[in-house]
DNA sequence: AATAATTTGTACGTATGTATC
DNA sequence: GGATACATACGTACAAATTAT
């Protein structure tokens, strides 16, 4: 974990130092013991005072990734990120597959509109056509991994409110309305630093990353039937694309 | 540009205002006028004292983003995103194509070495085989955009750095080296806060993000000739996978 | 079993940065 | 620009829990 942290930046030190440590037991910096190294190696590793690191392992506690114990030392709690494969057959239940015990599909909000400019030039609808629009968050053993926003034709997917809320899966979704198979076109990958309702939604801290993804997927006559807006926690997920 | 900011997190008012405003600016919020709304407008919408406006629209102004003008107001200097596509065919100057006038390929160091656990994974060796390493930044316009750790086969690539010196792009250094034609064949993306040897070689100011890809080529028997762990100016780029 | 060493937890004081008014 | 309040970071000291000798 090479390179020095940063003064009067605008960004604390103990964030700065908490999201180092965060990437560190994400990469399996410390799979051997299991735990961070004591405060004071951590502290003289960064260039800080102890309590600098106290504030960047106390943030860590409260994310749950770390667990401190006194005269033990800092435990490791938790350490996942999720791989996430993008291909035609891009699925997020299949997807995530055996890296997870459980995944849950939660319907937050839904309702019917009129596609504006974006969602419109995505469906290759006319702007003013209704669409369906789907808010979502999908957990994989009880944590948030993403938050979505999707929006599909009305005319031929009305039911889909009904059908998320019952199967908790896109793909079961669509095969209840009548579409066996989809495809994935186009995904389009950036990152951002985490707003307020990212923090809520996918139980976030501050200054946190978010990788947002805009995907579009198509019937098997190249027809779009869905859009999408997904805001991915940074640091739970990678992408891989094969090719 | 919804979503107020977030007081007594370890990350400063005007830091987080400042990445939102050259968020805003990347996505054209402000194409209309080619200028920023007036600091009082702003401090409004944060819900922040004038000020603290002042101080995020100065660090902006720093890194070249905005200018402003007494009288007038905080004129938009610069706005780019550029996209770029993943594919079997990915290539960066093609790629990048049409969205910049001019792209450069520098190369920063290199050295002979024998591949470490990753390295000899990725590109399928025996650990401790050896293997050519480059560091590259590829420029667009004169705005770095990436920087890269590239590892070769040394057997067969051996006179890679004096090729990609001369080409200043890896598809002429490979033709030049007797290989015309190559496939990606898997890509990793993952998003991290910036660190320190990311600041001097991207430009950045701390506290930015970096999109981070570990992709694998291939030649066409599906041997593979590339690794590369590539480190990208977030607020600059977006990636899209045709499928 | 007793003691020392290690490691986290708590407390107080000082200086500087951040943000408001 | 100046006054005020709070957050950040450092320094030091000692207490409490666990592990090593």
């Amino acid at each position: 974990m090479a390179g020095q942290v940063q003064r009067q930046t605008g960004v604390a030190l103990w964030r700065q130092i908490a999201d180092r440590i965060r990437q560190a037991i994400s990469a399996g910096a410390y799979d051997e013991t299991g735990m961070v190294p004591p405060e004071m190696t951590l502290a003289v590793q960064f260039g800080v005072n102890r309590h600098t690191v106290r504030s960047a392992l106390a943030a860590l506690a409260q994310e749950g990734i770390v667990r401190a114990v006194q005269g033990r030392g800092t435990l490791i709690e938790r350490k996942e990120r999720l791989n996430f494969p993008i291909s035609k057959r891009t699925r997020f239940n299949s997807g995530i597959g055996e890296q997870a015990r459980e995944t849950r599909g939660l319907l937050l909000d839904h309702g019917e509109e009129q596609a504006n400019d974006e969602v419109a030039r995505w469906l290759k609808l006319a702007p003013g056509t209704k669409v369906i629009r789907l808010e979502t968050v999908r957990k994989a053993d009880g944590r948030p991994v993403s938050s979505a926003t999707s929006w599909f034709p009305a005319a031929r997917f009305a039911g889909m409110p009904d059908a998320y809320e019952t199967t908790e899966s896109i793909t079961r979704a669509f095969a209840e309305l009548g579409l066996s198979d989809y495809i994935r076109a186009t995904t389009e990958i950036t990152a951002a630093h985490a707003e307020a309702a990212d923090l809520s939604a996918l139980e976030l801290t501050p200054g946190a990353i978010v990788l947002i993804t805009k995907a579009m997927n198509t019937d098997l006559d190249g027809v779009p039937v869905q859009y999408s807006v997904t805001r991915f926690a940074a640091d739970r997920v990678q992408f891989t694309i094969e090719n």
